[in-house]
DNA sequence: CTCAATTTGTTCGTATGTATG
DNA sequence: ACATACATACGAACAAATTGA
């Protein structure tokens, strides 16, 4: 049995599904740049162990999803004008976080299901007396990246309602009057999307994703916004500068 | 066709699959904790918009995986005795992050198709004259989490052969004498597990995976340390104090 | 121009897996 | 448990376009 099929047992996941995604990950990966021949059938069916009509297969998943064009007796090429997918840096500073997003427009939806409660671990703060519940969509280019469920204390919310309804809540916080910003901090984890999420941000079930717990505490200790931002994983880019805390 | 139906078309991954999967991100949520009756058949069902026999099929799956325990007439209980996963805490500041993996000891390995150069960006600095691969395998209670593929400036690495071939380079790198540390930064994203990955870190294809990009420049521009590290995304949390950098 | 080698395109048959009712 | 429909994967054969000898 060769490798890939052994890992399929494993995973379940089709073959050609996977010999696709491992394509896919080196065209990406700029490993084969716009414009290159990839390597032919023959020699994928080699190196995957696995039949001609399954790299076949797989290929056919890329073209349709135009990252490569096919020519009978030449080979198969990556298509050229690419754009770089992972544009969304995430930011690790307060300021930096706020000027990216201050420009960003929401779309709020309803909220089902809505939690009463934000989740708050130890460090997060005491919970505020009430909260309000805002759920919103973030797109680029009319594709939606990021899926925003987010806890607003009440107080805070009704200094600003209008405000709060039509921009991302951390951007009017940061210029709120009389709302003094004490701490902030920020939990990253990856995870699967969930259907809900998969069908808001249009993007299969279990595809990787970042989630995002960001909690701001006022000078009273009382955590005003507990945040849940999901992103696709495939479109964001952390960059942490090692010596950045050290040298300020 | 049910939405799951729909997406399943997006993603091409057997329903089933999608199910299970769905199930079991809430037991590790803690959604459903040990002990705990898991939804009926009935409702999943109801929920998931798919066949009874289907549902079966992706608890089967979690019942292999011993995640959870069936009883005939009574229901379907989460398995107890499951630990926090998400114990990895990745760090943001060079003296974290050296603390961090100091007793790390790395399991090292072949390295096959070695690349001999090392993947620059334009803000990673000149490379060194020529370099020495590693690859090592990282695991805590004989799991493993994270593969690291490095590249080292030779000139450094035959400061400390012995060192650099027991130890992480990181760790190494930070005591030696004689080299002069000048900056570092690191490239987080978001990624699936090749098949290589897959296998050396026993993790299904595709799962989602963290890939640090870490290069270390020292004070003559120079990367003497590139490092890209795969660790399994299920495992990684990242804390950021957004006014860390602010305070300091 | 023809021929052979290369490479993708197409089609068959068969076995097994997936999903429904 | 059964019948049905469709998807996945294999191997093999042949067709069509491209290239260079």
């Amino acid at each position: 049995m060769s490798q890939l099929a052994k890992t399929y047992q494993l995973s379940r996941i089709p073959l050609y599904v996977q010999v696709a995604t491992a394509l896919r990950r080196r065209i990406e990966e700029g490993q084969w740049a716009p414009g290159d021949k990839i390597s032919t059938l023959e020699e994928l069916q080699a190196e995957f162990e696995v039949a001609r009509v399954t790299v076949r297969q797989a290929v056919d998943l890329l073209q349709k999803e135009g990252l490569v064009r096919r020519q009978q007796g030449k080979g198969t090429f990556v298509a050229a004008g690419l754009r770089d997918r992972r544009w969304l840096k995430l930011e690790t500073t307060w300021s930096a976080l706020i000027n990216t997003i201050k420009d960003n427009v929401p779309k709020f939806i309803p909220a089902k299901n809505a939690p009463p409660e934000p989740r708050l671990a130890p460090e997060d703060g005491r919970p505020a007396a009430e909260y309000v519940f805002l759920r919103s969509v973030q797109s680029r280019d009319n594709e939606p990246y990021g899926l925003a469920n987010v806890h607003l204390a009440r107080e805070v919310y009704e200094r600003a309602p209008n405000l709060f309804r039509s921009q991302t809540a951390l951007s009017v916080l940061a210029e709120l009057k009389g709302v003094h910003v004490a701490a902030a901090h920020q939990t990253l984890m990856i995870g699967t999307a969930d259907t809900e999420t998969a069908d808001l941000l249009k993007i299969p079930l279990n595809s990787p994703t970042a989630e995002a717990h960001c909690v701001v505490i006022d000078r009273h200790g009382t955590a005003i916004y507990v945040g849940d931002i999901t992103y696709r994983g495939d479109c964001i880019r952390l960059n942490i500068d090692l010596f950045g805390s050290m040298k300020a």
